[in-house]
DNA sequence: ACCAATGTACGAGTTAAGTCGTACTTATAC
DNA sequence: GTATAAGTACGACTTAACTCGTACATTGGT
């Protein structure tokens, strides 16, 4: 019965002490500017940061949280797109694979692009003509 | 609350009296985070923002000015991006073609990523995956 | 008129990226 | 043990992007 680790109930952003090393990723004096806006230039991903942002509690979330309808290895692309980048950072929790974005890196290397990402409205923002296409 | 104040008819450097009106451009309301943050995420094209943006002087620059080792094929290329994405105006003046960076826009619609640009440094691309030597 | 210079347009070849299905691995529950 | 669920790995396909050569247009000068 190995307790070397307790029941993985939900961790917290602030490093808790027990966790899992994350996942391959750069330095945060590795991070080029260039790889993080390529990774912050798909839709998708940018939707996948801003939610992860904003709705953040204190603790990382599962993949499958964000409630994206998109096949799972499409999913698997995008979250490893983004923490090679650099942009977010995950970790294995048992069965599930959680992600927060690195602020503080981020914020370090970069200081405002989070802000940017952050007010970032999805389709596009004018208040369009109710007539809603499609 | 983004956009919709008053029409932004922003004037981004002191423009010459009889000064030739822009190529298509999209405007400042129609600017879209992702589609500025892929053109800024290519290498040649991040250096070309970042000189017009610490070398500019009081006028534009034509194309050649920047002493880019490319095809002129190229150039035109990255510098269209440029222009479409909205980083950039260009204007005619006779042969050449001047570029500024639309400083005032960005500002306004995506304030602090101008920033970034001006402080990024191109040293770090040591594997430069686009630039490839001939 | 001609020529040189600036830059575009078009095309083709190459490379990268996004799309997803399927098979597989792992951890938990039964 | 089996079953289920979360997610990856791999491959194939599609789409977009980058690279550049060549031909063409325009302007200014001679």
């Amino acid at each position: 019965m190995p307790a070397t680790q307790a029941k993985p109930t939900i961790r917290v952003l602030p490093e808790p002490a027990g966790a899992p090393s994350p996942l391959p990723e750069p330095a945060v004096d590795q991070l080029r500017l260039e790889t993080v806006l390529g990774a912050l230039s798909d839709p998708l991903r940018l939707r996948i940061v801003r939610k992860l942002l904003l709705e953040r509690e204190e603790f990382d979330h599962p993949c499958g949280w964000l409630g994206l309808d998109r096949p799972k290895s499409s999913l698997t692309h995008h979250f490893k797109a983004l923490r090679e980048a650099g942009v977010i950072r995950q970790r294995q929790y048992g069965l599930e694979r959680r992600s927060h974005v690195r602020v503080d890196d981020l914020e370090a290397r970069f200081p405002g692009l989070i802000d940017l990402v952050a007010a970032w409205t999805p389709e596009s923002d004018r208040r369009s003509p109710s007539g809603r296409r499609k």
